[in-house]
DNA sequence: ATCCTACCTTGGACATTGTCTAAGTCAAGA
DNA sequence: TCTTGACTTAGACAATGTCCAAGGTAGGAT
């Protein structure tokens, strides 16, 4: 993410306080955060940054690619900065955790034509379900 | 879902009219409406029918395992009925169209042991996103 | 350096989706 | 037919997300 600034200006995109934070609150490995989160660790830096303005940031991020939406649970979608290597989500059923996983193979190879319906498939997404270690208790 | 009211009464479930129209509602193929979608289908059959019975009920036919919760796009959750031959989903980008699919081999086994953390592993989910011939125009 | 202006941010109202509760109703066994 | 505990109801409430008008500001223009 470092470099995230500088592509947005790139884009010709103004750099605001704003903008700034919530590009650094998403910085790191492993990061799915709700908005909310985000929004709560933003405040800690910019006490006075708006919830319209962490929801407007982070769908800009999503808009040009830098950030994927997750949305595990039908719940709060959820914000994750590893967007430049491909992966896939394994979420614990009983506490929410997350991981990013790597599965070997392509999903969209396994889906054959008849079964397409006409569609242009853009990508796949797996989500695996389980049981993480700490709960399993 | 023809004998979905047979199975619930089996489990000694008080059959009442709502929950008769709710499964009624579910039943068909290539079916995924969301709760308030059932609920306005629900109302045509039985007028009185209030909003928190249809969320009952349909969390009861996901919990007994008669009914698949998908989510699909972080907005409101979609029921499946068929949950009894376990398949895939292939989801309009542009419209939210929804078709079941049926991928070839078992995405689980993309998941090696490395990559797994400890988790017990229950189940994997695949959505395919892309554009139905209708959308693309 | 300062000015301009289009774009950004703010706060709060509003929308959507889902949950909870207290009171009334009813399915089904006795 | 009676009884009773489970079910339903209406509406308040909660969680998440969107929209808008008014004010602020980044960054190019002068």
């Amino acid at each position: 993410m470092s470099d995230l600034l500088e592509r947005l200006r790139e884009r010709g995109w103004r750099l605001t306080a704003q903008r700034r934070v919530v590009a650094e609150v998403l910085d790191g490995d492993h990061v799915h955060y709700t908005a909310d989160e985000v929004h709560a660790r933003a405040t800690d830096r910019l006490p006075e940054i708006a919830r319209a303005t962490v929801y407007n940031t982070l769908s800009e991020l999503v808009a040009i690619g830098e950030v994927l939406e997750v949305s595990t649970d039908g719940r709060a979608k959820r914000y994750d900065p590893n967007a430049r290597h491909t992966h896939q989500h394994l979420v614990c059923s009983r506490c929410g955790t997350i991981r990013d996983v790597h599965p070997t193979g392509d999903p969209l190879k396994a889906l054959p034509e008849a079964e397409r319906y006409g569609f242009t498939i853009a990508d796949a997404t797996v989500t695996y379900r389980g049981t993480c270690p700490n709960c399993a208790s």
